[in-house]
RNA sequence: GGUCGCAUAGCUCAGCUGGGAGAGCAUCUGCCUUACAAGCAGGGGGUCAUAGGUUCGAGCCCUAUUGCGACCACCA
């Protein structure tokens, strides 16, 4: 085979991601294996909005999925993540209205089937958006697979859970006091409430005792709906108010009696600690008036202007209402004061209209026997989240769980399957299309108007995706349970706890096993991106920029589960410079390399797969350092991903390949690359070659496009991409510990030279014999011979057992085991030799000190473990050699 | 108000079940050394928020304080 190993000169990912993505994803390595002898894995991805863009928060959650799915295919895992999107009722809806307000039209103009026609029409134009963008990232999800949630299949699975929870009576629909957006015209969960805080006024309102000279006052930010009080209401314990308990008193302008109740929801300190109830427009007060057995008097229209309560203030707006109903109250001297006051006003976090709280209809899930599995499948460990903290919020909420409420006045959506009969009033609840009453057979039913929440549909995600309620489904049958959940902790409560909620119900599994939790992705000020704010980081121009590897590098190195993450630009140099080092590191390595056959020869010889042991005869001590560090690296990085610990992982192969392979391997031998003797290159090659190769696949996961990129042009061993290539295996029994030992004290050595060059402004191109003094080492530093010359600046090695014919000026480094001297002739003064030295000789002082000290007190020494202690007395040992050796030395220079 | 979290180098953050403080960027010094100046070699820089406590030993565990942040509930 003939192949060409030539990289381009620059790193450049627009020259091969896009290509990349394409070929992989041709050749089917997205798709599961669906190899029966495989055990499965599978991350359902969260489904992104429809219509939605690609986001900084969708690149991190894709980034992670990415890695986790990359990884499992590598170890031979028959593996899924399955996208999709969701139709996302409100966002959607809102976008289409927003489209026909902007043609003149509105939604009940054109009725619901043209509106509903509509509506797919912008999902389908606009509903490929992400998963484009998605693929840039290099997202190796199974597109074959995707779903939505407004699919057949899906709509089938929300009917399914619908009826079941009905039927079960765990699905009622009931009068709520809920949230109502006046302008999106629908109900909205409390989760899509947002408060912010506004400067209004509390208007002090003072009601006339009935039958006594007495007046209670009252505090209140809504004057406009006094039209609807019926109670005023004062805490039990308050003195000032206690005996007026049980009295009444006269709502002004309506001139109407309402009872003085008492209630402890009633903050004494607030106001005047006297409170207006009005049960159709406030959550406390409709409580109270639900204790209290109080009328309830609705003050507003359905599109909230003014009712007729009062003919003259019919049909005004609300604020319009306010002003004139605070006039009235002046004139008739019923306004004591007007008080400054900041507060939390509830916004509509779409549109930023305020809620108003409204008694309705509403269908409702019972949450509370069906939050206990869910909160039992956590607390046994059968789920578990990650990090931990999670669950916590987790429990925190599903303890204090409210029934919640399903239905949305809105037309995009699962519409509710239940059917209302005209005649006798008899709701018929079914999976299939409804044409007669079960009740009375009549033909005269209608279906319900509203549409489920969004999150009914989602909470079946991990197995509506996979047939359900097929449960016979191949699909089922492998994936489910899934393994794994990422998200974000901003939707643990309405996504993930549903989740397990419904996965329990309806399939008696959890859902996943793991739920991983990443942070949010900040500006690099630490604020959230936002729409409004303008400082949103677009991921498409960062990939545009840098490359879709540096942003996924970007997003995960030196973070931590859980916390967020703040967007720095500086590190995707960090990141680009990362892969251009490793682009240049393989262009050098694959430039030289001897042919193919050659080192695959060399590599059958070599390594024994069957003992998974290389022949240490046939390398040299700097090849078995490298391999034992790689092996060392397979484990940790094996590890490392298993436990979700991706940032951790991604700086250590960066470490490795960077500072380890890099700065030292290549450096070390490329006296061996350049060698006449084929054989020696040939050697060298493979082991260049090997670890490079390894460290690729170590980092494909996290970087797949420069990774396959580059592994491309190395050695072909066989045809397989590294995509597909087998993760790398570690040996549990390290085999050249001691090789690594001692070329990590040759690098501590080096570095030492450095220094001291450095600190004498040596001259770089200066070069010197060393002289090593030692028995213990003279074989593996006259195998290094070359490399230690080369390293070291020496013209000539000479490796001796005693100290004859050094030179009094020489500079001593001195390590346990090792003596180096390093004449330097004229360049050294003996005056700075022994500045050094008497340095030296503190510093080594200082560290016996300090093991003399933890050895001889007695708590260390008795209570300690003995693995400890030990390790204390060796550092001892080796501390009063060198230390010794250092003073013999500097009293042998000034004598 | 309830719950949870965070405070480590100039900046952004790591630091596993307690056992000699780390990275990247920035900064300083010397290098165009035949893969890489998007680079190489070396250096400086930290009372780990504060105060107590547990321990032979605390960045890590406990308590309190201060300053941030998040989530839930919500004040008429």
């Amino acid at each position: 085979m003939n192949y060409n190993h030539k990289l381009n000169d620059k790193y450049n990912p627009k020259d091969f991601e896009e290509k990349i993505y394409k070929e992989t994803e041709e050749k089917g390595y997205f798709k599961p294996s669906m190899d029966k002898s495989k055990e499965a894995y599978c991350i359902m991805m969260p489904p992104p909005n429809v219509t939605g863009k690609l986001h900084m928060g969708h690149a991190l959650d894709g980034t992670i999925q990415d890695i986790l799915i990359r990884f499992k295919r590598m170890q031979g895992y028959n593996a899924l993540w399955l996208p999709g999107s969701d139709h996302a009722s409100i966002s959607t809806e809102m976008k289409v209205v927003q489209k026909l307000k902007s043609e003149g039209k509105t939604k009940s103009q054109i009725g619901r089937e043209a509106f509903l026609k509509e509506t797919w029409d912008w999902t389908h134009l606009y509903g490929g958006t992400i998963q484009e963008q998605q693929k840039k990232l290099g997202c190796s999800c199974d597109w074959d697979r995707r779903r939505f949630t407004l699919d057949e299949g899906l709509s089938d699975a929300v009917k399914e859970q619908f009826v079941r929870l009905y039927e079960k009576g765990l699905i009622y629909k009931g009068k709520r006091m809920v949230n109502w957006c006046p302008n999106c015209n629908t109900t909205i969960s409390d989760v899509e409430v947002e408060y912010h805080e506004e400067n209004t006024h509390l208007w002090h309102i003072r009601y006339k005792v009935k039958d006594e000279d007495k007046y209670i006052i009252v505090a209140t930010t809504r004057p406009e709906t006094m039209l609807g009080d019926t109670a005023v209401a004062v805490h039990p314990d308050d003195e000032r108010y206690k005996d007026l308990v049980g009295k009444t008193c006269i709502l002004p302008i309506m001139n109407k009696e309402i009872p003085i109740i008492a209630d402890h929801f009633v903050e004494k300190e607030f106001g005047t600690g006297a409170v207006k109830i009005t049960p159709a427009h406030d959550m406390n007060d409709y409580q109270a008036g639900l204790r209290h057995n109080l009328e309830i008097i609705e003050v507003f229209d359905e599109n909230f202007k003014m009712g007729d309560l009062v003919p003259e203030y019919k049909g005004m707006d609300l604020l319009e209402a306010r002003e004139k109903i605070v006039e009235k109250l002046k004139e008739l001297g019923a306004l004591v004061k007007i008080e400054d006051l900041t507060h939390n006003v509830g916004k509509c976090e779409r549109c930023k209209t305020t809620i108003e709280p409204k008694i309705s209809d509403q269908w409702f899930v019972k949450m509370e026997d069906l939050a206990k599995p869910a909160i039992k499948a956590v607390e046994n460990g059968e789920i578990k989240f990650i990090p931990k903290k999670y669950e916590k919020m987790y429990f925190n909420w599903m303890n204090n769980i409210q029934d919640w409420c399903i239905s949305r006045q809105l037309w995009w959506g699962h519409r509710i399957p239940a059917y209302y009969c005209d005649d006798c009033g008899h709701i018929t609840v079914s999976r299939n299309e409804v044409t007669e009453c079960e009740k009375c057979k009549s033909k005269n039913i209608h279906q319900d108007e509203d549409t489920l929440d969004t999150w009914f549909s989602s909470a079946l995600w991990p197995f509506s995706t996979l047939g359900w309620p097929n449960t016979e489904s191949e699909d089922y049958k492998t994936f489910f349970p899934t393994n794994v959940l990422v998200t974000a902790y901003d939707i643990i409560t309405f996504w993930v706890s549903r989740m397990i909620v419904s996965s329990l119900e309806l399939t008696k599994e959890n859902p996943f096993k793991d739920v991983l939790i990443h942070g949010i992705v900040r500006d690099s000020q630490g604020r959230k991106m936002s729409k409004t704010l303008g400082n949103g980081v677009d991921p498409l121009e960062v990939i545009d920029e840098y490359g879709a590897d540096a942003l996924r590098f970007s997003v995960l190195s030196g973070t931590t589960m859980g916390n967020d993450i703040r967007y720095m630009p500086e590190k995707l140099d960090q990141a680009s410079n990362f892969a251009n080092k490793i682009w240049n590191a393989a262009k050098f390595i694959t430039n030289s390399l001897e042919p193919d056959e050659k080192i695959i020869e060399f590599y059958n010889k070599v390594y024994n797969p069957d003992k998974k042991e290389f022949n240490g005869e046939m390398l040299r001590i700097e090849d078995k350092w490298i391999l034992n560090k790689l092996n060392t690296l397979i484990k940790d990085i094996t590890k490392l991903i298993e436990d979700y610990d991706l940032g951790i992982a991604l700086d250590k192969i960066y470490n490795f390949i960077w500072n380890e392979f890099c700065d030292w391997y290549i450096e070390i031998c490329k006296t061996r690359i350049y060698s006449e003797d084929a054989e020696e290159r040939v050697q060298v090659d493979f082991i260049l070659d090997y670890v490079l190769r390894n460290s690729l696949k170590l980092l494909h996961p996290f970087m797949p496009f420069v990774t396959s990129e580059v592994y491309s042009k190395l050695v072909h061993y066989d045809d397989i991409d590294i995509m597909m290539s087998n993760w790398p295996e570690y040996n549990e029994i390290a085999q050249f510990e001691k090789e690594e030992e001692i070329i990590e004290k040759f690098k501590d050595i080096i570095v030492d030279i450095r220094n001291t060059r450095a600190n004498m402004n040596v001259h770089p191109s200066k070069k010197t014999t060393l002289i090593f003094v030692t028995n213990e080492y003279k074989k593996p530093i006259e195998e290094s011979d070359e490399f230690l010359k080369k390293l070291g600046f020496a013209t000539d090695i000479k490796v001796q057992e005693n100290k004859e014919g050094i030179p009094e000026n020489a500079i001593a480094i001195l390590k346990d085991g090792i003596e180096l001297y390093i004449p330097f002739d004229e360049l050294v003064d003996i005056k700075e030799e022994i500045e050094r030295l008497e340095n030296e000789i503190k510093k080594l002082e200082s560290e016996v000190e300090r093991c003399n000290k933890m050895l001889s007190n007695p708590g260390f020494v008795n209570k300690a473990p003995e693995a400890k202690v030990n390790e204390e007395k060796e550092k001892l040992a080796k501390y009063e050699e060198m230390l010794n050796a250092s003073k013999e030395r500097l009293t042998k220079l000034k004598g």
